[in-house]
RNA sequence: GGCGGGUUGCCCGAGCGGCCAAUGGGAGCGGACUGUAAAUCCGUCGGCUUUGCCUUCGAAGGUUCGAAUCCUUCACCCGCCA
């Protein structure tokens, strides 16, 4: 079995463990078997989460077994975080988000096989749970001084306080341990740097209450060159569900990333051999313009997460609206494919008067191209509004059907990359 | 408890009765240059039925022809003295 710990390491995946030596002399003779723990705060995970997820997954392709749990009773008291108390989400919402994103998994974790992975929900083992026997049981184990000195908790005290709710989370997740290390034989847990507190502290309930020995893994944080926040578009969040991020956005995202990203994200997102990332990264030294890098980047993850069909879709549509030629060359499949992938608004029939459109301002103001009626007369001003790829000057003038591609669809961008289209009914 | 300072547009911060939708910086957005990158430079940066109108300067009242600017009350923040 080769080494996950070896794997991890070049690529700059490890951040903090226990003691790495004996993480090592666990895992490369055989199988064990580890989780990381997602907790329902949302309909979907995100960019963030697939760092992790990922990760979980290079442990399996080693041939160690995943448990991916979703946090059904954690979801439900919330991790503290440093900006402030969280609000309490219904129960049914949580129960519906932990089904959410259960099933996402299913797309990076084998469940078969002689490693499959394990699917479990603290909520099973938390429910029935009195409070006295788990104040008696867990709670006599952790020492609040201790749990002060969390970064999290400790912002918290500083600023507008923190519930006893939340503070309560941290001996969740550790008896979450306890009881995979008890029911599934789990010695470690994996997790982002900011969880370091929480998993270390699971490790110690182990040794406490069944004189256990686990281990804890995270990865680091990732920072981009510009300093930004990862994952993060101007839209917001880069969810992992479709609905919420369109394949084309997914794709686009990666697309876009900057050179001085690239190894970073290759190393910890692409499953590709060292050998192969390295060409890469030469590639990218060589002839950054054409960012060979972020297109098997975008390729590979827009794949992993949302499969080959998607994949397909969403590049060609970004070559259909990048691309230099006639927009109406474009077959009606390959231009539709693309603009439902942007924004794109359908009028009504009763719209279009004498065989005119709506304004320019309005439509870049429905489209949500721009923020209103008044910043779309702005993007005009500036010379950054186009019909077509044809430059607009008079943000009152109304396009005509005549203008339409196909008779159906009208391509309107502001600046270089953001498109929206307008389907007209025929 | 006493005295004083503050609360301005996404953020920071000027303004201290009319010339204020409100200086300046940052973020954002557009343009040029590029590679659907970065940096740089230029422009722009409340809304609308746009030669004008409407809403905004912690909240609510008031003075005035006219208030972000003056007065009153309230809320929150910050200093100094007890």
């Amino acid at each position: 079995m080769s080494s996950i710990v070896d794997e991890l390491s070049w690529r700059g995946l490890i951040a903090q463990s226990t003691d790495l030596d004996a993480l090592r002399a666990a895992t490369d003779p055989g199988p064990i078997t580890l989780y990381c723990g997602f907790d329902p705060t949302a309909p979907s995970l995100h960019l963030g989460n697939l760092v992790q997820i990922l990760t979980v997954r290079r442990f399996q392709q080693h041939g160690h077994r995943p448990l991916a749990l979703v946090g059904g009773a954690t979801g439900l008291i919330g991790d503290p975080k440093e900006t402030g108390e969280r609000t309490l989400n219904p129960r049914e919402v949580v129960e519906g988000w932990v089904g959410r994103i259960r099933a996402q998994l299913d797309r990076f974790y084998d469940f078969e096989g002689t490693n499959a992975a394990v699917a479990v929900n603290n909520l099973d083992w938390t429910e029935g749970v009195g409070v006295l026997e788990f104040l008696r049981d867990v709670g006599k184990h952790f020492s609040v001084n201790r749990m002060l000195d969390r970064e999290a908790v400790a912002a918290r005290l500083a600023k507008d306080g923190i519930s006893y709710t939340e503070f309560s989370y941290q001996l969740l997740q550790s008896y979450d341990f306890v009881q995979l290390y008890r029911r599934f034989g789990c010695t470690l847990q994996t997790g982002g740097s900011d969880q370091w507190g929480n998993i270390t502290a699971g490790v110690d309930l182990i040794r406490r209450m069944d004189g256990g020995h686990a281990h804890a893994l995270t990865t680091p944080l990732m920072v981009k060159a510009d300093g930004t926040k990862f994952g993060k578009t101007e839209s917001g969040t880069v969810w992992l569900d479709p609905d919420l991020t369109s394949p084309y956005a997914f794709f686009q995202f990666w697309l876009n990333s900057d050179d001085r990203d690239v190894p970073t994200l290759l190393r910890t997102f692409s499953f590709r051999a060292q050998g192969e990332i390295d060409g890469l990264l030469d590639a990218l030294a060589e002839r950054p313009q054409a960012r060979e890098a972020q297109r098997a980047l975008a390729s590979e993850l827009t794949e992993l997460v949302h499969g080959s069909a998607e994949r397909d879709a969403a590049e060609a549509a970004g070559r259909a609206l990048f691309g230099q030629g006639d927009l109406g060359e474009l077959p009606l499949a390959t231009l539709t494919a693309a603009l439902v992938e942007a924004p794109h608004v359908a009028l009504e029939a009763a719209e279009v008067v004498d065989g005119a459109l709506p304004s320019f301002e309005e439509l870049f103001a429905r489209t949500g191209l721009a923020a209103s009626k008044t910043a779309a007369r702005r993007t005009v001003d500036e010379g950054g509004a186009y019909a077509n790829n044809i430059r607009i000057t008079d943000a009152t003038a109304q396009p005509t059907l005549g203008d339409l591609h196909h008779g159906e669809w009208l391509v309107l961008r502001r600046g270089k990359k953001a498109f929206a289209g307008v389907r007209v009914p025929r």
